[in-house]
DNA sequence: TTGTACGCGTTATCAC
DNA sequence: GTGATAACGCGTACAA
């Protein structure tokens, strides 16, 4: 059926060893036999069989790659980054949903590692004990997105989300908002939620403003929930001038119940986001938030990963992509 | 270093047939035996190794999936779907992004054959003849998304693209909408572009409207070519009563064309998309569209691609999945 | 430079 | 019910 490299030898009258030296350029081999094999493969259509060769080299061609929900605007995107750099390489993509369930990204580990995959990519949204054990004892290279993980003592690729957000804020309130509402991506365990509230909190404090408990929220990711938050300042009359949502979704989720209740953005309340997802620019009013490489998160993502596996020796623990503050319609000034 | 199936024969005393059988329970095996190996297997953390399974069973439990945009969100909608499924019935999927360039989809169509994939799920924007000669020789199941492939005797599964825009048209006909432009998403190989086209003809052939070519104009899914389209309908002064967009990100290029131009939506203009993809109700004015089952779409895929490789026979060669008319605001009545 | 033979970790076909 | 052993397709010492 299929031909195997033991077909090819045959027809071309030589060993498979040196069918293998040929297609793997691995040890010399004559020219005239070199051709006869090439013009035999060639003929024949022969591949070599991944499989078998995974088997005997202990190594796959494939790198997984863990993402909590692979619709999420942000985490597509960076998929792209990741694909296409991977295929550059010649490395496949093993791709894991887990809807953000520390269960489902366990299982997956371990299948992934199963599966003999060369390296890891992991997006989740919660950082756990459990994953803290489960890397500290791999052998395969792992990289982390979207969070400085090195306490941890793991690679991980990302933007500075507490400069990001200091940034943000400074803004809002060089632009004379005092009460600014945060809608944030979590606590705890949450990745970056915890940095952007202290990037937030750093430059309130900086111009001695007040931190409103009642205008702060945590919301996982989720645009109905940051609708929902906005919604409850609405009907405690403490609707903020200006309201920072640490997700362009979640901003949008703020605006839009913002002008269901019959106010205006930007003329009433300043909503800005985080990320710059493609919508940002879609939606009106367009969205002034912080521009993240999501593209290049994946694509250095991955280069790291094959950098390791190829035994090159990475410095840095952290790579931190730049990221910048665009100004588009969602924020006014108000002094 | 990993642990073998020869590892644990030996620690439990048996044969690594024993073991095997148990681990597939594919023989009987007494139950003290089985037991035994059973503990053996817990205590020492054995998994088999997949790869050396695929080679001896020629089985990879991959599934490939060539897209033409991981990011687009229609697709990493099905994506999910696609996924979910998969992984409920222990498959992987690799993913190919080929940007919808021809030559990046033949080649990983080569890919994934060498792969050992068990099955390919390909969706992709152009059908051409380079694909159908791929298709024909393949031994293992295919299947396409998002367009009648029967033609090519290629399983498929889709919507009714043609009935869709049937409907959406006789909507607008029946808001009293008589100048309708048509942004569509190609001509000729486009997919499902041909179909829609035929629906909004027939729908306004039925009720003697007059196909104005000024207003039809062909859009790669690109929103920004919906923009520039519908800006030429401005400076031409040919702006129509109703615009329907069949994608969404269309639709919305067009409506932000409009409001940039001093129209309003719909007051002045109804636009209608096509998809109802997530930003669809997120989007202001929230956007009258045909919905698709989505995610159902993945997963009806895989489903299929799964019963295939399990050698079930599959009559129908085309799966059309429902589609619904979603009312929001973007149209309305101008009887 | 080339060929032989073994091993990679399994499953499956035989015997026992 | 259990255990050798031959595949599966390939890479690679080791020999020649």
């Amino acid at each position: 059926m299929t031909v195997t490299i033991k077909d090819v030898a045959k027809k071309a009258n030589v060993s498979i060893s040196t069918v293998s030296r040929v297609i793997n350029d691995s040890k010399p081999v004559s020219d005239e036999i070199k051709q006869r094999v090439l013009r035999v493969i060639e003929e024949t259509g022969y591949t070599p069989n991944p499989v078998a060769r995974s088997l005997v080299m202990k190594k796959s061609q494939l790198i997984g790659v863990i993402v909590p929900d692979i619709s999420n605007f942000f985490i597509s995107e960076v998929l792209n980054g990741i694909e296409e750099i991977g295929k550059m390489y010649n490395y496949d993509i093993l791709l894991c949903n887990t809807y953000g369930e520390l269960k489902q990204e366990l299982r997956y580990l371990n299948l992934l590692k199963s599966k003999q995959v060369e390296g890891i990519i992991s997006m989740t949204w919660e950082l756990r004990e459990e994953h803290k054990e489960f890397f500290s004892k791999q052998d395969i290279p792992i990289v982390m997105i979207n969070r400085d993980a090195s306490e941890f003592d793991i690679t991980s690729v990302s933007i500075d989300h507490r400069q990001g957000a200091y940034e943000m804020t400074k803004y809002l309130i060089d632009k004379g908002h005092k009460k600014i509402a945060l809608i944030r991506s979590g606590t705890e365990n949450y990745l970056f939620g915890v940095d952007q509230y202290e990037g937030y909190a750093k430059a309130m404090n900086e111009y001695n403003l007040n931190i409103d408990k009642k205008l702060i929220k945590n919301c996982q990711f989720k645009l109905e929930c940051a609708y929902d938050a906005v919604q409850e300042m609405v009907d405690k009359k403490v609707v903020p001038t200006a309201i920072f949502a640490t997700t362009d979704s979640m901003a949008f989720g703020a605006i839009n119940c913002l002008i269901d209740n019959g106010y205006r953005v930007p003329e009433d309340v300043s909503v800005v986001g985080f990320n710059d997802i493609k919508f940002a620019s879609i939606y009106r009013p367009q969205l002034t938030t912080i521009r993240q490489p999501i593209y290049d998160i994946g694509a250095v993502a991955i280069r790291v990963i094959i950098k390791k596996i190829k035994g090159e020796e990475i410095k840095e623990n952290i790579f931190t992509l730049p990221h910048e503050l665009v100004e588009r319609d969602s924020c006014i000034s108000i002094k």
